[in-house]
DNA sequence: ATATAAAGTTAGCCTATTCTAACAAAATAT
DNA sequence: ATATTTTGTTAGAATAGGCTAACTTTATAT
């Protein structure tokens, strides 16, 4: 059995492991907001549960079982999302916090009969990989769009770190996945990036906001 | 801020109060198995919050500002299963342990969202009343099938302590909410009753099934 | 290469929710 | 009317999950 509590941890390691295939204990104490003593004494009782291995002073890695639990949570919560979205008419900014709780959702069945509403949904409404029901999910190669070049076009694909004040910042600018986007300059100094898209034709976007922009070379 | 658990111990208060106005320590412990001193001390947390009047070896009676938080989540549920049902193709016994968890579910909207898209539902699937968003809830008046004397033919309207195995037992008799049934017979011994309704033409329904069976006459 | 900063750990404490064992009160039955 | 059963309470302990304070390791910066 895994609590609600522990599936936040797996979720949270799963999350920060995308990149390095690990992470460190004040990485998940940041992410999760609960201090470093606590994810400490979690980790060792995660480890105990051979759902990740962990040594004092070293970095945290889920075991095949760890990842496969988390990434089932992650489903569950990708898939909330979109049925959120598709289904019950909510905006991308206004399910976060709602799959939060869904994701804790004992019964298959209840994400099975999601699953087969969406019509087997391989993203979630911002763009992200839905794991499959074993737990396998494909990590598609898009760029960030602070690192594309002046004069490209792109599409785009997904959005990172998503926060509800960042959708709304991108809904305000007509911004949603899919939109055609021409670079027409990049400033050296900050790295803002003057966009043109849609009814938009020169919108500047902030380096950190192109950061969180993931796009596919045209 | 009312806790999961916390939640859970005003619905069961709910439940037992609506024929009585009140219940006791023993029924509540036996309705949510968890034991009787536990019950004790949650009854005194409760009593702390204002959300139950309570002194020692009385019965336990919610306030005001208790029923309405209780109807809330009664509300909660009984929309969920309603949506379960009506919008996700679950069957009327597969969905009282998905409802269970969904009732506390923190997100007005979500359940604002469910209620539209069902078109403002006034009962369950199982026939309850659903509360409305202020708490209150219409008890209608209905006869329990046992009660009602041979040569009556009634509708049955609802489905009273209706555990997953009684609704399986209900589905494999071809009886659901609108079925119209003429009582044949009624064994004086042991309050067996002989009911025909729809295909069936004489099919021998126990008394405990009965008391279950709440209906309206014609 | 050492001083400082950042990250990680240990120890000890707190709250919420549950339990068992033992005792007390109220209800029921002879 | 008293004995027995049922119901309710108290006391004390356990577990899960969180915290702060103090200390140790590792990393970083002069």
């Amino acid at each position: 059995m895994i609590s609600n509590t522990e599936e936040n941890y797996l979720k949270g390691l799963f999350m920060l492991s995308v990149t390095k295939g690990e992470a460190n204990v004040n990485e998940l104490s940041k992410l999760l907001d609960i201090k470093m003593p606590t994810v400490n004494s979690m980790m060792k009782k995660l480890a105990e549960k051979k759902l990740v291995i962990y040594q004092s002073y070293k970095p945290i890695k889920l075991t095949e079982e760890g990842k496969k639990a988390a990434a089932l949570i992650v489903r569950k919560h990708r898939l909330t999302e979109m049925f959120l979205v598709e289904k019950m008419g909510f905006g991308w900014d206004e399910v976060h916090e709602i799959a939060e709780q869904v994701e804790h959702i004992q019964s298959p069945l209840f994400f099975k009969k999601m699953d087969e509403i969406l019509g087997h949904p391989k993203i979630d409404p911002h763009g992200s990989p839905i794991p499959d029901k074993d737990g396998n999910i494909d990590n598609p190669n898009y760029h960030q769009l602070n690192e594309c070049e002046v004069g490209q076009s792109v599409i785009l694909k997904a959005v990172r770190l998503s926060s509800d004040t960042f959708l709304k910042f991108l809904n305000a600018h007509q911004m949603s996945l899919g939109t055609i986007i021409t670079i027409t300059a990049k400033e050296e100094f900050d790295g803002n990036m003057t966009l043109s898209y849609g009814d938009q034709k020169s919108q500047v976007f902030s380096y950190k906001a192109c950061e969180r922009l993931l796009v596919e070379k045209q």
